[in-house]
DNA sequence: CTCAACCTACCTACTAGTAGGTATTGATCA
DNA sequence: TGATCAATACCTACTAGTAGGTAGGTTGAG
């Protein structure tokens, strides 16, 4: 086993108890059990858990950006590209157990290095960004026949939107109250 | 000092804790350093942290829904009342370092207890439930020519909006961000 | 005399983090 | 070829501090 391996492991982990029960739900005893590594290891790969969150976020940011990119090139059209993003959000409940990383990161957030705090700051600007593209695009493409009149703002309200039904799903482990939550916006895509 | 005041001091510096932390993000020690009281006699008052939560949110929840009750028999119209719930919930912000309770209990649910989860449940339940009569009412006042198509998914989605709106003030400490999500549903409410 | 409201002193369990040792690996060099 | 060296990745054993919670005593007002 590389240290890439137990690294990744450790992260994955780590990601997953985050996104459940918050930052301060988990210990490194937890993660030692999860990994089957001694406690005392993990401080190899992350000496302080500040080091292991700010790892985990900056992974985070990444990988869904990634992804977003990916929407924004695959999507046969604006709609679906949005579209797709809300499922995105959905999908990440896992059954109604976990939530987005950043949600999970900004109950605490003081207590998180200013570096992570930063980093979380920046992911919700870049996710808003490539949603303000979409809605821009939507724009254009419908014409003047357009419930958007602010492409900005409708990119603030739909990511608040997403993370907001995330927590009314999480709060009754139920991801059905996602749906019932992002219904509405939808449905005006389909439009 | 009553046994009332004491009692009743623990729970707005837990309240004011949990909104800002997190249920784990304070302990008895704390609470006990704010109040002046010695740690172990708060648990004279309440036994064990999840009754001290559980006390919490069920006033909390109670407090709320009388406001709300208030706002909707005192706004002069049905926007109105919807306009005064989005303020509300912003200004529980307080400069973007406080959350609606029931937002910062739900990222670690499961470690509350079976009542705590059922209560927050119920609560985000009755708040849908009063948003969904202001739009009802609205849909009616307005006529045919309202973008409401859907009374019952709007509320499920203005509450997922005031909540992630808070989300996203919180994380950058900025109420501004709070303004910029919920934009849109306030220009639509003006209308 | 009682009892609510508080205290001191303590317990066990667990937290993040440290000190120092060890097995394995792969490169270097006489 | 085989000895040596250094680094990686882990280990056991420990620390100081804090968590929630308990036992039992004190105080003061009705």
């Amino acid at each position: 086993m590389t240290q890439a391996d137990t690294r990744t492991r450790l992260m994955d982990a780590a990601e997953r108890q985050v996104r459940q029960k918050g930052a301060d739900g988990f210990s490194y005893s937890d993660l030692s059990t999860e990994v089957g590594i001694q406690k005392a290891s993990i401080h190899y790969h992350f000496p302080a858990k500040s080091d292991l969150l700010s790892a985990i976020m900056a992974r985070y940011a990444q990988d869904v950006l990634t992804t977003l990119e990916e929407f924004a090139a695959e999507a046969p059209s604006p709609p679906m590209a949005l579209s797709t993003f809300v499922g995105f959000y959905r999908q990440a409940l896992q059954d109604g157990h976990s939530l987005c990383l950043c949600v999970a990161f900004t109950v605490g957030r003081d207590a998180l290095s200013p570096d992570t705090q930063k980093e979380i700051c920046q992911f919700r600007k870049a996710v808003q960004q490539w949603l303000q593209r979409g809605f821009e695009k939507l724009q254009i493409q419908a014409g003047g026949a357009c419930w958007i009149t602010d492409p900005r703002a409708e990119a603030a309200a739909t990511l608040a939107l997403v993370e907001g039904a995330q927590l009314a799903a999480r709060s009754a482990a139920n991801p059905a109250l996602f749906d019932a939550a992002t219904a509405s916006l939808l449905t005006r895509l389909r439009d």
